[in-house]
DNA sequence: CGCAAAGTTAAACAAATGTTTAATTAACTT
DNA sequence: AAGTTAATTAAACATTTGTTTAACTTTGCG
């Protein structure tokens, strides 16, 4: 599918207003009126309420493939700064885009059936296969260790990428952070949770620290 | 506040249905049909919808400080030893009260304001505050490095655990454990999850492995 | 221009929402 | 047992919900 300009707009807007009071917390009326257009609007061009958060989610779930494809076919790299070429791409994505992550991390919670469930199904079984390759790839070069739990690791990384974005509010509080500008506050998360995975990461990959 | 068994029915029954629909997913009606109550008796006993999950809130929270008070006490064990403790039951009260935490991990990204979001800053306020003394303990016993991110650790051990039961059904699915039995998974969970967060502390506390 | 398709609008729709009312029943107290 | 408080009920309340209708304006094209 192929959204044009007022859609894009339509869904952007929509982003943000899912995100900050959820799905069901949010009333079409209150889209049309942030997005400056009309109810009717949003059935014309989406079909249902619904339907435009599944768009949302086929709008999103297609950009992040690529990259993750793009690194792991790179040679003459190690293994290693593979899987941390993989950790930072996945930290700017899910700071630039906070809101999508945001909703994405309460629907999941919902949503164990449905179409939404089957997208974020998807995108999630995309990026463990791609990872669970690259990791085989560096157990054979004897980089990492034999026995890894692929799952666990992954669940970590996103767990706690996602656990500090959705409560970035709470962290700033406890962190002494919050006089920081918001920029300067994600700069700064971004470079401590680059860092911090990647120390995990290669503790649970090998044998170092 | 004192709950009857009653009031307890509704909150428990409740509970159940907002971790499976969202607070704004569930209806009054939907509540009172499954505690087999009448609508009128949640305003009666609560004031309100919201003030019914406030008092789940308010329930739940009061359970969780004393444990964690009990092992910080303990005398005559290592540092370490108690971050394991503190690990080990944390996952079990997770394990055991999955509904109220896919509560509190979808409310907690939406409410940066509000009756809900205090009560959620006091818990974490809480429990840091009693970790962050505990790693001085340890820092002082020369058994933990200085340098220590206590923030960022905590969003790991929590944002780990959290996605894990959150996602419970992914994970089930891509792990290809989903054959086995609801209690044997939860086991299953606490096992490896438990293994998995220790190896992780131990890592970013000590320098060893 | 003329006309068909796409875009936009205000109004109306039925259904569902949280809360309250007033009446009735049950439980407890003296 | 009488009287008082607490518990429970069905019905009604006003709003809000997502969606649709039918009329209109704008746009693009031959």
């Amino acid at each position: 599918m192929e959204y044009g300009k007022k859609q894009l707009q339509i869904m952007a807007d929509a982003e943000a207003l899912f995100a900050e009071k959820g799905f069901n917390g949010t009333s079409v009326r209150e889209i049309a009126d942030k997005a400056e257009i009309n109810i009717a609007m949003i059935s014309y061009y989406f079909g249902s309420k619904e339907k435009l958060l599944e768009a949302i989610f086929d709008y999103r779930g297609k950009i992040s493939k690529l990259a993750i494809e793009k690194i792991i076919k790179k040679t003459g790299i190690k293994s290693i700064d593979k899987i941390y070429l993989l950790i930072d791409n996945y930290i700017v994505k899910i700071l630039e885009q906070q809101n999508f992550y945001k909703i994405m991390s309460r629907e999941q919670v919902i949503n164990s059936a449905g179409p939404i469930a089957n997208l974020i199904l998807k995108m999630k079984k995309n990026n463990q296969e791609a990872i669970a390759r690259l990791i085989e790839e560096g157990q054979k070069k004897k980089e990492f260790k034999k026995n890894v739990d692929i799952n666990l690791m992954m669940t970590t990384i996103v767990g706690t990428a996602n656990h500090l974005i959705t409560t970035k509010h709470y962290y700033r509080q406890l962190s002494k952070q919050h006089k920081m500008s918001d920029a300067m506050f994600n700069q700064s998360i971004q470079e401590q949770l680059s860092k911090h995975l990647k120390f995990i990461t290669k503790a649970i990959l090998t044998n170092e620290l």
